[in-house]
DNA sequence: GACCTGACGCCCC
DNA sequence: AGGGGCGCCAGGT
């Protein structure tokens, strides 16, 4: 039985996003070229409850918006636990979220 | 089994 | 600069 599924790529990236940074959606699709970003967001809904394992939190949306805290409960879940690892998070959106954007590539680069 | 929607992103107007 | 439409794949109705 096989579930090879990309989900456990996704998850393995994300997990693998440093504390106090976040990723987009378009970035980790991109970097297992999955096609399209939605096939993130559908793993990641997927997730669920294993949030511990998987900071989701720290996935916004191209913008820096944080397009999936309607998913948390409750939505401010996300934000608050972005500004826990010291991310500003204002408006639904991460304060300078240009600078702290976190780049799957990095991970070659280390 | 067909249709619609969805944690997105890019192109076109 | 802002708004609208299409594409991507999976899952639910």
């Amino acid at each position: 039985m096989e579930k090879p599924s990309y989900y456990d790529a996704v998850y393995d990236v994300v997990r693998l996003i440093p504390r106090g940074r976040v990723s987009t959606y378009g970035r980790i699709a991109d970097f297992l070229a999955l096609g399209s970003s939605r096939m993130v967001g559908w793993a990641l809904n997927q997730v669920h409850g294993s949030l511990e394992d998987v900071p989701a939190h720290r996935v916004v949306n191209r913008n820096g918006e944080l397009s999936g805290r309607n998913h948390f409960r409750p939505p401010s879940k996300m934000q608050e636990m972005l500004e826990k690892e010291g991310i500003k998070v204002e408006n639904d959106k991460v304060s300078d979220f240009n600078s702290l954007v976190w780049h799957p590539r990095e991970i070659r680069q280390v």
